[in-house]
RNA sequence: GCCCCGGUAGCUCAGUCGGAUAGAGCAACCGCCUCCUAAGCGGUAGGUCGCAGGUUCGAAUCCUGCCCGGGGCGCCA
């Protein structure tokens, strides 16, 4: 409806440059927004306000011409100047009754659009190192990557959705050295564990899993693993030194092959149980990038060579540095460490250079907040291989704070617990926490009150929405027991009975879904859709209260419950988007 | 010190590209089940849009400075 308002009059607009009113060549983008108040109209344009400069004409004055020309169209029933010279539409009956019969005839497809036909765009999002459970912070970037990959989607995109893994690097190892200390422990060879490892009950779990699956392969001499260790930071040593020297004697006491069963083991174990996760939650990939792969197949290396032939680099210290400053970054950045190993850095100019060649339109990375440094440095590089730092979008969100009422959780303790996201997904259900995740805009801090989550009643926006699909599912039920029939081509003829405000209201809300979609998958913004869904099942809860469906008119009867499973299919649509469920009953 | 994000009703937050009288939900107060689910609905009250300048027909929105809160500034990832 806005586009068609749009169109009428860009057309006035064409005709006012033909006969000379307006000058030629003047290139204005066509606002039309949703009247809000009574007297505003159902749309309004600010075109002529817009225009009086270049046009040098009073705006009022440039109003009445464009209402002069613009041509008349069967939705159209008139048009009003006021205020300054906003241009208000206001809409016949008929203009309303079509959103119901395009709900009607497009089903689950109402509301897609094509404003990203043709556009191929990558989002990646999650990307929580595989060193543990994900927890509530990556829950967050869970929902809203795929919320906003299944937006984009919706509006015509050719989605890629990737969680990139890192799986190299230092961190692996003490993963690794963690995960064979606990199973030589239960293999009764207990070593004290360093202060840097990671001391999570799904460490045992993984190392007994190991015992299960290879017996006593990885068995290797305790004494020679710990003698003449740098000290560890609770005996007054350094606790990185202490964890290195660690990996470096498991490493030389197991082998190659062997250490690299164990890291791999535990890289597997909590890859799929990262993987199970997020399925649960309705998170799905279409691919898990491995950093390691860039090293592996060479892509890190070459990076780097081009980097140093373009004339980016310079050493000192020993290492390789990226001469970041040039393209706007603080400072330099470390790509090959003085010990010759590059850094996680340089993986990720690899892993950024590769998303670009391999043809996207755009990239998208969903980051948690803490890594907001790593902005400038990433775009930094791309712009150094000459790719335009736009086509790239960092998408920060922010933590969620936990509440059960009023009392704030910790987001995690000195022990290395922390809420994990299964056990919120757990606690409040997957629906709750989605929903929750989504509503706010991802750089607002999230207050996320376990209570309310779970609570059943009007104060939880998710039930809300649930209950009104739900009621009206309970209607159809009702229609059923209550031997009524409901025959929708009649409900068609008999459309214009719908003449109540709320029932006006309410279809004016369907209406708007195709617009939602739009602008916020173009904002990269799916709280808007939340928001949207909330007023429409507020819409219809107002005229449930206020008028009874089955009525014994036949007429009306139809024409209601075809505007009510028209609000149900939009309900649903909506939902889906969010990968939130829509009950039948509650 | 530098960088990023936030500051809008008692609380939690929307506010699209600068537009018309700044909006929801909760909490507070007053009402609504003989009726398709009261997990709902109606009403009342509640505001110096952090502060100060600037830009213009018009600023919560854009610019500058400052204040407050959170986060980040490794040859970690």
């Amino acid at each position: 409806m806005k586009n068609l308002l749009a169109q009428l009059v860009e057309q006035a607009i064409g005709t006012l440059q033909a006969d000379g009113t307006l000058p030629a060549g003047l290139d204005i983008d066509v606002q039309v927004e949703r009247g809000r108040g009574e007297g505003h109209g159902d749309f309004a344009t600010n075109t002529a306000m817009r225009l009086a400069k270049p046009a040098r004409r009073p705006p009022r004055e440039l109003a009445q011409a464009l209402v002069d020309a613009l041509p008349p169209h069967r939705y159209v029933e008139r048009v009003e100047i006021a205020g300054p010279g906003f241009i208000n539409f206001f809409l016949t009956a008929d203009a309303a009754f079509a959103v119901i019969r395009d709900v009607w005839e497009q089903g689950e497809a109402f509301g897609r659009s094509r404003a990203g036909e043709g556009r191929r765009i990558l989002v990646e999002f999650v990307s929580a190192n595989p060193t543990g459970p994900l927890h509530v912070g990556h829950g967050r970037g869970a929902a809203f990557g795929s919320a906003l990959a299944s937006l984009l989607a919706t509006a015509g995109f050719d989605v890629q959705r990737e969680y990139y893994v890192n799986d190299a690097g230092r961190q692996m190892d003490i993963l690794a050295v963690s995960v064979l200390l606990r199973y030589l422990e239960q293999r009764g060879g207990a070593v004290p564990f360093p202060d840097n490892g990671y001391r999570g009950d799904y460490i045992r779990d993984i190392a007994s899993g190991l015992a299960e699956r290879d017996g006593d392969a990885y068995r290797i001499d305790t004494a020679a693993l710990t003698a003449k260790l740098p000290a560890d930071a609770s005996d007054g040593g350094d606790k990185e030194a202490h964890v290195d020297a660690l990996v470096r004697r498991s490493r030389e006491l197991l082998g190659e092959a062997r250490y690299r069963a164990v890291l791999d083991a535990a890289l597997e174990a909590i890859l799929a149980d990262i993987r199970d996760d997020l399925g649960e939650f309705g998170v799905h990939f279409d691919r898990w990038f491995s950093e390691r792969s860039l090293t592996e197949n060479g892509a890190v290396g070459r990076t780097i060579e081009r980097l140093v032939e373009a004339g980016h680099c310079y050493e000192a210290d020993g290492a390789l540095w990226f001469r970041a400053t040039d393209f706007g970054d603080d400072k330099d950045r470390v790509v090959r460490r003085a010990d010759g190993l590059t850094t996680y850095f340089a993986s990720d100019i690899a892993y950024h250079l590769d998303k670009f060649e391999r043809g996207f339109d755009q990239l998208i990375d969903v980051f948690g907040a803490d890594h907001h440094g790593y902005m400038a440095r990433v775009r930094a590089s791309l712009e150094a291989f000459g790719y335009p730092a736009d086509r790239l979008e960092f998408r920060l969100v922010q933590f969620a704070i936990l509440y059960r009422g009023a009392e704030r959780l910790p987001m995690s303790t000195r022990s290395g617990e922390f809420v994990t996201l299964r056990e919120l997904r757990e606690e409040v259900g997957n629906d709750a926490a989605r929903f929750f995740y989504v509503m706010r805009r991802p750089e607002q801090h999230l207050d996320f009150d376990l209570e309310l989550a779970k609570s059943e009643s009007a104060d939880n926006p998710v039930y809300y929405l649930q209950y009104a699909h739900a009621r009206i599912c309970s209607v159809l039920r009702q229609l059923d027991e209550q031997g009524l029939d409901h025959d929708p081509d009649a409900g068609f003829q008999a459309l214009a009975r719908l003449t109540e405000d709320h029932e006006q209201a309410l279809i004016s809300q369907l209406g708007r879904f195709p617009e939602v979609i739009e602008t916020a998958a173009l904002a990269h913004e799916p709280h808007q859709l939340a928001h949207y869904l909330r007023e429409l099942a507020g819409a219809f809860h107002t005229y449930y209260n206020a008028h009874q469906f089955l009525v014994d008119d036949a007429g009306l009867r139809n024409a209601r419950l075809n505007l009510v499973l028209a609000t149900r299919q939009v309900l649903r649509n909506g939902l889906r988007v969010l990968a939130v469920n829509a009950p039948e009953r509650m």
